[in-house]
DNA sequence: TCCACTAACGCAAATTATTTGCTTTTATAC
DNA sequence: GTATAAAAGCAAATAATTTGCGTTAGTGGA
């Protein structure tokens, strides 16, 4: 009676689902967030309006899981030269993928719909991905600064910017590693 | 053809806005979010569904827009002691606030709505709040953080963790502010 | 004071979205 | 294979949204 969180891949279910999370990506993509209906979507992925509402139960919460889907990281951070310079420049990117207008859009998806399970996703995602740059430093000898110190005074700055004010720019990022960065391994 | 942004107070507009609004908030109080619907908070400030379809567009915009007057300060904080100790327990005391569930939700509901506005209004409230701190310890000599060390290293880390992650608690949010004091004048 | 003007409201019909009961399909386990 | 149950389809019923048009109520000028 209920749906399973995770469908057995191969099966019609998870067929559904990826058919409905494309056309969501395709509408968001290409026309006006105000015209992004459940019946339009259902209508593109070939599939009965009465199935998605059953399935997420409104807009928003399909729209938060898209963008949850989409946050997900892909695989690891790359690994160029220094934990400190692979973290600034993962960072960087980070930040200019959700202060673009999408990114944007996706960010408050998650934190519109009225379950937080989604937004809490993502805040893990963001907690493993970091984590592999301090075990990278770790390995390495090279001092780091802590999750919390991370998670606090370099992703939650920006975040609150793109969330309540204007976009934070390079300069400003950069500023954000350099200074939670420990015993003054600033450069630039 | 266009809805004023500030109606003329007395006026009929001013009335019906206030009728709404308040309507807004008693059920927001008293039922489930989900059942909160423009037909019946026409109905509750009696008034035509079509006049708030018309005036603020949808849903997600009301709500928007009754959170964000909610978040607007009433008055300049309480001063008791040092600028120090009176922005500990502002900040302290935002914090619960923010992170209760009504708190969450207002966040939640300025940063749905399709349109920006109310979400920079927010930021906009919350940066004078700050201000007059500033101000303060400045008549006074005391030494201060700058506007922007709180932002991001107070306000900031609170707000995303409420939003994507876990209330905050008291002691967490003493340590933020402890921490961004210049020259450590830490106690406690 | 009265009149013209217009923004904002009310009403109701038309449209569109959502819910729901019931049936059918399709993986899965036996 | 066959039984089972989760999930999809279909269609009728309900609820929300949009829209055209007439009405009301503040505003400003004679």
């Amino acid at each position: 009676m209920g749906y399973r969180e995770n469908p057995r891949p191969g099966g019609r279910s998870a067929r559904v689902q990826a058919a409905v999370h494309q056309s969501v990506r395709d509408m968001l993509a290409t026309m006006d967030r105000a015209d992004v209906t459940i019946p339009l979507i259902a209508q593109r992925a070939n599939v009965t309006p009465s199935t998605i509402y059953r399935r997420w139960g409104d807009l928003q919460a399909l729209l938060a899981d898209v963008a949850a889907s989409h946050l997900r990281p892909e695989g690891e951070p790359a690994s160029i030269g220094s934990a400190r310079e692979d973290l600034a420049a993962w960072v960087e990117q980070y930040a200019d993928e959700m202060a673009s207008g999408l990114g944007r859009q996706m960010l408050r998806d998650v934190l519109a719909a009225a379950d937080s399970a989604n937004a809490e996703k993502c805040g893990t995602y963001m907690r493993c991905q970091l984590s592999v740059f301090i075990a990278r430093a770790e390995a390495c000898g090279e001092p780091f600064p802590t999750l919390t110190e991370l998670m606090d005074h370099v992703i939650s700055p920006i975040i609150y910017r793109i969330l309540f004010d204007q976009a934070p720019d390079s300069d400003y990022v950069r500023g954000l590693v350099t200074k939670v960065m420990p015993e003054s391994t600033a450069r630039t």
